[in-house]
DNA sequence: TTGAAAGCGCTAACAT
DNA sequence: ATGTTAGCGCTTTCAA
């Protein structure tokens, strides 16, 4: 069933059909009536390609997810997805790899779906002018934003939380409950993204501290695998057994981490603290309930999704949104031994 | 940049660029090189509308996820968006309530998006052979089958666990070993899907021990959220404290309830055993590892996709896929107390 | 208030 | 081997 049939079988011309699915005015309510029944009848759906094909744009977003297995991303697919559903815009998802190139992801995307603008969900931070440009159509970083790049603020759009300063508050948490060994865990130390800002916040805290950086501390993991870091964090409590804290730049990998410290033999948090940003589902069920600054799940979805779609639709306004964590206490994180109960052995 | 300005900037006719963009034979090698330089030079990409209209159908594939929270289901995601990827295929993905109509919303995607075929990642198993005629395209159950409904096999294809067998299957690990108050955490005893056979694998395994089936031993969670998991796994702590251990029907269940009975003083498996059904990634890193039957992810993915580009590019075999899952003994299960260490006070 | 017709970018049948 | 052209289904002027 086309329009063209649908027009023949209420004995109007296709003209009327297409302005009665449209909403447009200009229709007798006589006629709008039957073509509505006779549409809802039929089942009749329009062809979004013929759609697409005669409007400039589609009715699709993009949403270029980098670092499919990171469970954090998982739930902000789901809210994306449903805010733009909501809006009537519909999602055409893409998975690449951390190593991969989102905006050439990106780029290709807009061209081949005529997207009308994307999210990208992780990428780097330090887009170009010239990088950017391929692009074409609005888009949002979300989750990031361009701290070590030259964009102009009103080139691009941005929701993130701040990723040093977060990850600052949450190693400060530890060094002023005493502890001096931090080890880190995180993905790479400069992946020019999430996991380079955090270990910055985590030099900058210890350095406030007055603790000496020790690279032997930082462990790194594979794309944000739990297995990895639950390997890194074995071999990094056999190398340095001082350890007394572990900050994970991410929940699932301070999970992998817990069981890690715990088959150690290590009670935590007596003999271990730990603490880690993010603040996924999973991490409240960790026995003890993992310490963690909550990421505004929602909160970024949805102001990512606003954001564009304003955007999109030409209205202006703020486009850089910086959301703060909330710092969730569980049971992972206590004072450090050397402190509040010295080592007398 | 259109087909029609590159064919003038290559001094050839529009044909001819599409068919070296389309890879058709009949071209020479100069002209051919010329217009893939040149496409290369203006990133041209098609116009994927207007190839949709032309031809029948377009380059992609629905996935309908019902129950967008289940953690099994996001891995699942990844692969089968992965594995269409490299097949050359685009997806589309759409994300439902466990409570709403996935042929409806099949169905409508279908249509607007001039759909190849879709995935249904999870639904009823009880579709009528009017329901599924609705969809007009093929489609692959996956995760689930048409167990309960009166479907033709040749008209629908599947890729599944015998969900009904391997609850029962783990819920007989557990008689064996002389467990006989086994509570059951599921969704919901009648949702027409997996949680239903599961259930009824629980009862089977149940009465061919000799027990009698006790419903205040079965808790149903809403939606297989984790937080309701942890509250209905206190709940029937309290007002059934002579439990020995639990079947929960997903993983995520399983770690949720884990907390819940650690918190209650219990030391797993000791005190109480747990077994679950999924292995998802997280279930590895609980403390002590989950025992579970671990469904094969990856291939459950293949296989779907596999079968749905099969049946769409009209090649013919085998259309129902029954895979086993494989028992991971983690540390969640132990004997019965009763049996191998009687209570003695 | 309605209809006729042009054209969006592309593919494929047909013609050369 | 290459070009010409008719649509695919729809929206949107423009004319009536």
């Amino acid at each position: 069933m086309n329009i063209k049939e649908l027009a023949v079988y209420c004995g109007v011309s296709v003209s009327t059909v297409s302005r009665v699915l449209n909403d447009h005015p200009d229709v007798s309510e006589p006629v709008r009536k039957k073509v509505q029944e006779a549409a809802r009848k039929f089942h009749y759906v329009p062809n979004n390609s013929a759609r697409d094909l005669v409007r400039p744009k589609s009715d699709a977003v993009g949403l270029i997810v980098r670092g499919a297995g990171n469970p954090f991303f998982t739930s902000l697919i789901n809210t994306i997805e449903k805010d733009l559903s909501t809006e009537g815009y519909s999602m055409v998802l893409h998975q690449i790899k951390s190593e991969d190139d989102e905006l050439a992801a990106a780029a290709s995307l807009i061209r081949s779906k005529r997207l009308l603008g994307v999210i990208l969900l992780g990428g780097r931070f330090d887009y170009t002018p010239e990088e950017i440009a391929s692009l074409e159509v609005p888009f949002v970083c979300c989750t990031f934003t361009n701290s070590f790049g030259n964009l102009e603020k009103k080139n691009y759009a941005s929701v993130s939380i701040d990723d040093e300063k977060e990850a600052y508050r949450a190693v400060k948490y530890l060094t002023d409950l005493g502890h001096r060994k931090i080890a880190v865990l995180l993905d790479s130390k400069q992946d020019h993204s999430i996991s380079e800002l955090r270990y910055n916040g985590y030099k900058r805290a210890l350095s406030e501290a007055g603790i000496e950086a020790d690279e032997d501390l930082a462990a790194e993991c594979i794309e944000y695998e739990m297995g990895s870091a639950y390997r890194e964090m074995k071999r990094l409590l056999e190398r340095r057994p001082d350890v007394t804290a572990v900050f994970a730049i991410a929940d699932s990998l301070a999970i992998a981490a817990l069981k890690a410290i715990t088959e150690d033999g290590r009670k935590i948090p007596e003999d271990c603290s730990l603490i880690a940003i993010d603040g996924i589902e999973m991490s409240k069920y960790t026995v003890p309930t993992l310490t963690t600054l909550v990421q505004p799940n929602e909160e970024i979805g949805k102001r990512s999704v606003r954001i564009l779609t304003e955007i999109i639709g030409g209205k202006t306004g703020e486009r850089h949104v910086y959301l703060s964590t909330v710092l969730r206490e569980g049971g992972t994180v206590g004072p450090a031994l050397s402190v509040s109960r010295p080592l007398s052995d």
